[in-house]
DNA sequence: ATTATGACTCACA
DNA sequence: CTGTGAGCCATAA
């Protein structure tokens, strides 16, 4: 149902580490969200809650909007940005991957 | 039903 | 590096 996804959703945001970020792509394929789109959206109307601002584009850059709180709150976290860019390659929550890997039994 | 918009992503030029 | 176009989902008008 829509509402796992969103719950979901969610949880994998609320599941990030501190001084780690993911992209709206990770969050979306953690999530079995079937857009990256849909996480977006759900951040900005129930993400009140949430440690959005460990949630980047899939280039390591940050919406528009935010982007001068997020990579404050992330430099307080330990995440430093270069030009408005997170290295992906170094910060990004991968560690949740190996579970989402593999669903059991559920697919 | 169609169009527009938004915290997105990708391929291509 | 910067556009542009297409795909994507949910809402609103």
């Amino acid at each position: 149902m829509d509402e796992e996804i969103h719950e979901r959703v969610r949880d994998r945001i609320k599941a990030i580490p501190r001084g780690r970020v993911a992209t709206y792509g990770d969050i979306a394929d953690l999530a079995k969200a079937p857009s990256p789109r849909l996480v977006g959206r759900i951040l900005n109307e129930d993400g009140h809650d949430l440690p959005w601002q460990r949630v980047l584009k899939a280039d390591g850059t940050c919406a528009p909007h935010l982007r001068d709180t997020q990579l404050q709150l992330l430099h307080e976290e330990g995440v430093p940005n270069l030009d408005g860019k997170v290295d992906l390659r170094e910060y990004r929550w991968e560690d949740a991957r190996e579970k989402a890997d593999e669903e059991p039994g559920l697919w």
